[in-house]
DNA sequence: TTTATTTGATAGCAATACTATCACATAAAA
DNA sequence: TTTTATGTGATAGTATTGCTATCAAATAAA
């Protein structure tokens, strides 16, 4: 059985729905690829529709810009990071366990699924490294926020808020708490492979150890 | 007295020393403000020659794109605010009270010394949280790097290491409890203001709570 | 078989990101 | 006082980016 994980994406997000064509998921595979590859900044459409073999006119046809493509992307991985954290922790009564088991996920890098979808997993994880804050670090937050373009984050995000609150109901700061985490486990990442100096895993270069270090962190404020 | 604070910069930031002329003042001081109006996307140096009265040429024979003049004015800041720490931490022994005062410093919101320089540090505050990450989170932080353009940044994180270091020896982290302390003072402060749910702050939006909030994670840590 | 949908191909335009050149003013050096 | 160096202004030009519009061919649905 082969099954088909299909993310229910916001619509004002696309022209036309990339999922609904071989054009729209070709453009989905090789952005992923060619913004892993060049960087968001020199990631163009121009490259892109050459890269899959179009047109550029073609690739608009599908997202407005490139902002609107790399909003898409984030919000995919949020949708099925969510996924993966309610599958992984479903059943585990424990909060403190499934905390941890939230930590690894969010912590360790994704190997691709090929089975599933047409976007490479693990790629994207390591564009949302890198590339996710641009997503909402900029001048139209607001108003991409009032369209609902950070919903999955968000959701995300309250999600693992609220298994805090489950493991101490008194602790005062369970979405703050949350979203250090979330970002955490990616800058310590980008930190480590990049600027080694800005952390204590330099020499090691160990996924396992910033894991550690957010255990560590998260678990002190809870159990105090 | 008017005493003047020069920031030994890094020479390879830029291709005429911006302090060493009015014009070269004046994009600092007038890039600082349109980086903070238009945001760093929409940000160009044919906007900031209009805004001074010179041309694009004039700005490209101080810097050479508008990345580099990214990473000089962050570069500036982190300088900045490490001589603040070090100003208003000294003669503190106590390493705890130390601390308090340097999570104080990072999250509470500037206000603009008129005295000192021509670079409005309440604007570029508000652009580090914005748009500071963007310095770093480039194809190019290799070779970025290897130039040290992220001296600064680095040595107020290894200043700030040393400090919870002195609070508790036995601590595991102490360099990515600090790079998380400095990137958390912003990013909790950008989302209480632009994406309210990720945080706990949304209904009073004060930067208190964000220091509450540093306080409480950073000393659960050091005194388990 | 008609009609709608999707794509490819081409054109074009305004803005961006630069580089190059010449001339003028001013201030320091000879 | 003349020479020389330095900083700035003005103009021009080029390649790339970001985006819109139009037309025709191919394919699939009605």
């Amino acid at each position: 059985m082969k099954l088909q994980l299909q993310i229910k994406m916001n619509e004002a997000l696309f022209v036309r729905n990339p999922e609904s064509s071989e054009l729209g998921k070709n453009i989905l595979k090789h952005s992923v690829e060619l913004i892993y590859e060049a960087g968001f900044e020199a990631f163009t459409f121009k490259k892109l529709a050459t890269k899959i073999g179009t047109t550029e006119a073609g690739i608009y046809r599908y997202f407005e810009n490139k902002h609107k493509l790399l909003v898409y992307l984030t919000a995919w991985y949020w949708g099925w990071l969510e996924f993966q954290i309610s599958f992984h922790t479903n059943n585990i009564d424990n909060p403190s366990v499934k905390l941890k088991r939230v930590i690894n996920l969010l912590a360790t890098a994704v190997e691709d699924d090929e089975e599933t979808t047409h976007i490479n997993e693990s790629l994207l994880h390591q564009i949302i490294i890198s590339e996710g804050s641009k997503a909402y670090l900029t001048k139209q937050v607001g108003e991409d926020n009032q369209q609902q373009f950070f919903k999955p984050y968000k959701d995300l995000c309250a999600v693992i808020g609220n298994i805090i609150s489950e493991c101490n109901p008194t602790y005062k700061y369970p979405k703050s708490l949350a979203s250090t985490i979330i970002e955490m486990a990616h800058f310590q990442n980008f930190f480590m492979n990049h600027l080694p100096s800005l952390t204590d895993f330099g020499d090691t270069k160990e996924e396992s150890e910033i894991i550690a270090f957010l255990n560590d962190l998260v678990f002190s404020s809870l159990n105090k």
